[in-house]
RNA sequence: GCCCUCGUAGCUCAGUUGGAUAGAGCAAUCGCCUCCUAAGCGAUAGGUCGUGGGUUCAACUCCCGCCGAGGGCACCA
């Protein structure tokens, strides 16, 4: 609709050019929005105070030229200028009518489009460490960048998902040396364990495995693990360093056990904490195309490749026995380390790696999403791109803020190492898939948000899941009514009967219906969620408005055929919408 | 100190990229089931859009300065 009205005025102001006497060089493409207020019709344009100027005429005289020439169309029953120079098109009410058998027969198709073309896009989110399960942060970035990604693919984007799996790395030896230490324990040995390992229950479990399996086979005397080890930082004391610490128990753990045992903790740790994470995502209803592993980029060599390409290009140099990257050249506010003095890569020089593998892996787009704890991480990323001579404008980076969760008032807290943090799996048992993934996206990304565990579990009228689903399940329970008095429904799309339609709630609810696609479009191209839920969120309240106002069910056969078509078309679009955000449409509450 | 994000009704948030009289939901008050699910609907009330300037036909929206909140400034990942 909104593009046939751009048409239409782009033919008028060519018009307005063949009769010459215009002054302007280039035609803009005329922006028609929404009204806001009914009484302004149903788009509107500000063309004529745009080009008021550069015409040198008043806008409101533009705009009556304008639509002295505007073809005819059969879309529009009438134009008019209002204001300081707005035209205003007012609708025909045939053409919202013709909606209803379009969504029909559109069915699951219906705000789908091929704006994206084809093109591919390749979305990169969660891709936490897999050094315990995902918390309730990580469910947002899920739950966002699934929505983003199903998004884009509605309006036709090749989209791959794809979830960056740090498996190499310091955290993982201090995982793996976690296992080994709670291992010990359960064999008997007396363990301080240090105060930088991992203490959730999970790591307990994973070292009981180990146990189970072989027994005494990795057990090593608590008294030689610890030799040597500089002292743990402790609480209230003044200890040692924590990080010292750390490493040392870990050069401890892989000398003690050599490279097979120790590799096969790590493993064990890796593949069972993946494996939950795999798990949870999958019943959360996120689903990637590929899991990619940093070590794998290693292993191809791809980051030494990077690291060739930077100094083939001159924008890597030593200094202190460490190799940097001068991403200052390129708008970073300070120089970044590749290779330490160590002789090992950091993780920006994998990162750098894996994102120069993503541009040449042919995506047109690549949309990362991250906590926004890491922004400062953007430039850089960016300045390592434009050295290596791609094109850093074809990333994206989205950052989603932090969720705190409320339960009563109070906040919950949340850290991986203390253990004492709530699982995206825990929020899903607590207030279910549907409410978690609808409450995650209800707020711009760049919001921090509050996330109200009460609210979200309340079964009632403040919670907008259930609003919305019962929209859907209200259209199920009318036709289940229409079954059980043996009302037979016509099963065509319908086109006769429609003008039947004249209330103001039917008009209403097809305005409402005509936005969907116009909704999707922003919500895809601007990453924005959002605006598909509080859209949601209106067309079911259209829906539940119209449902008190007027009785479906009616005697007169062709007005009930009409209506039963309308709130099909309604239930078509609930379903398409939260089928968009991963949220069920239930057929009974 | 520098950088990023944010500041809109008592609370939680929208605001179609600069448009017309700033909108929802909770919470408050008052109504609506002999009727397709009241998990619903209607009405009332609630605002100096943090603040001070600037840009223009037009600013919640863009620019600058303050104030406040959160986050980031590693040879960690």
């Amino acid at each position: 609709m909104k593009q046939q009205i751009t048409d239409l005025l782009c033919a008028g102001l060519a018009r307005l050019t063949a009769d010459g006497d215009w002054g302007l060089d280039e035609l803009p493409v005329p922006a028609v929005e929404r009204t806001k207020d009914q009484t302004h019709g149903d788009f509107a344009t500000n063309l004529a105070l745009v080009l008021a100027k550069p015409a040198r005429t008043r806008p409101r005289d533009l705009a009556q030229r304008l639509v002295d020439v505007l073809p005819d169309s059969s879309l529009i029953e009438r134009v008019e200028i209002a204001g300081p120079g707005f035209i205003n098109f007012f609708l025909a009410a045939d053409a919202y009518r013709a909606l209803i058998p379009a969504i029909l027969t559109a069915g699951h198709h219906y705000g789908r489009s091929q704006l994206g073309a084809g093109r591919r896009v390749q979305v990169e989110f969660v891709s936490a460490n897999p050094t315990g399960p995902l918390h309730v942060g990580h469910g947002r970035g899920a739950a966002y960048g699934a929505a983003v990604a199903d998004l884009l693919a509605a309006v036709g984007y090749e989209v791959h998902r794809e979830y960056y799996v740090n498996d190499a790395g310091r955290q993982m030896d201090i995982l793996a040396t976690s296992v080994w230490l709670r291992y010990l324990e359960l064999c008997g040995e007396a363990i301080n364990f240090p105060s930088n390992g991992y203490k959730g229950d999970y790591v307990w479990d994973i070292a009981a495995t180990l146990h189970r399996e072989h027994a005494d086979a990795y057990r090593v005397a608590a008294a030689q693990v610890f030799a040597g080890v500089p002292p743990d930082e402790l609480p209230g004391l003044d200890g040692g360093d924590k990080e010292d610490h750390i490493d040392a128990l870990i050069a401890a753990a892989k000398h003690l056990l050599g490279d097979n045992r120790y590799r096969y903790c790590f493993e064990l740790g890796l593949n069972t904490i993946l494996d939950d994470i795999r798990a949870d995502l999958a019943e959360f209803g996120v689903e990637y195309q590929e899991w990619y592993s940093e070590r794998s980029l290693a292993e191809r060599g791809a980051v030494n490749r990077a690291i060739e390409r930077l100094r083939e290009s001159g924008h890597v140099y030593e200094q202190g026995g460490a190799l940097w990257f001068r991403s200052t050249a390129f708008g970073d506010e300070k120089d970044r380390v590749v290779v330490r003095e160590n002789g090992q890569g950091t993780y920006f020089a994998s990162d750098i790696a894996y994102h120069m593998d993503k541009l040449e892996r042919g995506f047109e787009r690549v949309i990362d999403i991250w906590g926004a704890d890491h922004h400062g991480y953007i430039p850089r990323v960016k300045a390592a791109l434009t050295a290596l001579g791609d094109d850093a404008s074809r990333l994206d980076v989205l950052l989603v803020q932090f969720a705190i969760l409320y339960r009563g008032g109070e906040r919950a807290q949340m850290s991986t190492r203390s253990g004492e943090f709530v699982t995206l799996r825990e929020l899903r048992k607590e207030v279910g898939r549907d409410a978690a993934r609808f409450f995650y996206v209800m707020r711009r990304c760049e919001q921090h948000m509050d996330f109200d565990l009460d609210l979200a579990k309340s079964q009632s009228a403040d919670n907008p899941v259930y609003y919305v689903q019962y929209a859907h399940a209200r259209v199920c329970s009318v036709l289940r009514q229409a079954a059980d008095k043996g009302i037979v429904i016509d099963p065509t799309p319908g086109i006769t009967n429609l003008e039947l339609l004249t209330q103001d709630h039917e008009q209403a609810l097809l305005r409402t219906l005509a936005r969907y696609p116009e909704v999707i479009e922003l919500a895809a191209i601007g990453h924005e969620p959002h605006l598909l839920t509080t859209y949601l969120r209106e067309l079911a309240n259209d829906l539940h408005t119209y449902y008190n106002a007027h009785q479906f069910l009616v005697p007169d056969a062709n007005l009930r055929d009409a209506r039963i078509k309308l709130i099909l078309a309604v239930r078509q679009v609930v379903r398409n919408g939260l089928a968009l955000v991963g949220v069920s449409a239930p057929e009974a509450m």
